[in-house]
DNA sequence: CTACGAGTTAGAGCCGACTCTAGATCAACC
DNA sequence: GGTTGATCTAGAGTCGGCTCTAACTCGTAG
């Protein structure tokens, strides 16, 4: 139960970013993280603290609907290190663009659900009588 | 060319509902649709107002992350008809819950990429001499 | 000293949601 | 009557993203 603070091992980075020991090594393999990790004792991985945090990210864009090679081509550019701005900015401006659009989409489906729920509501209150209600929505 | 107003070949369909002509075909099978598909002159799919309305119905909660099998499952209840409305409820208010959740976490990850746009925006602006500048988010 | 738990590799397997193929049928136009 | 294009069925294939297996190596606790 050493904690020297810089170095966790695959199980811990697992537990604090939610994923699994084998997509942690499986985003290994797919060229996901900005460095090779750094291997310990009988060549075990060892994750710093950046690993964690860009893990995080990663979870967040591919939470966000990011595909893996999209992340990889942005972790391919952050490597290169500086000369790449532009490229960078082009990609997040774009899933910035792609969350937006899918934020707008979610919160038009949530009306739907909504203005389901309440209809059934309303149907279930006054004593349902005829056959389903097929109330159409608001706006699509 | 002709139009009756009542009765869509599978082809219009697709094209209403952005679905393809394979995954309509797909759905069917697969329990998603209300009622089994008319069929009209040589055993073509015939489609009313209704399917589609239903359909895109389906299209928005796909879109909102809902599994094949649940809006089966939701097809299901709105088919046996009455006397289930507690249960499609229950469901609805499910997907809901999840899709309030899954703004939030957007909204998250759109903050996120925002920051680190500006960010880079800020170093392209200022001239980038240092390495990248990996900015920690305000908050995640 | 041995048993355990956590780690290692390469590679196979799985799941959801389509997507495509092959071979047949049909309606309509020229 | 031949060609075109949309449709039909059953079933195979694809793709992304993991997930699991087998066989092995460690380090530590009992």
């Amino acid at each position: 139960m050493s904690e020297p603070n810089q170095g966790l091992s695959i199980g811990q980075v697992a537990e604090l970013t939610g994923l699994s020991v084998h997509a942690l090594r499986f985003y290994e393999r797919e060229g996901i993280l900005l460095t090779s990790v750094r291997r310990g004792a009988g060549g075990r991985r060892v994750y710093g603290a950046g690993d964690v945090e860009w893990l995080h990210l990663c979870v967040s864009l591919r939470a966000s609907g990011m595909p893996l090679p999209a992340i990889r081509q942005y972790a391919d550019l952050v490597r290169r290190g500086a000369g790449n701005e532009e490229h960078l900015l082009t990609l997040l401006r774009q899933q910035q663009d792609r969350v937006t659009a899918q934020i707008a989409q979610l919160t038009g489906t949530l009306g739907l659900i909504t203005h389901k729920i309440s209809s059934y509501t309303r149907e279930l209150a006054q004593g349902a009588t005829g056959p389903i209600t097929c109330t159409p929505p608001p706006r699509t």
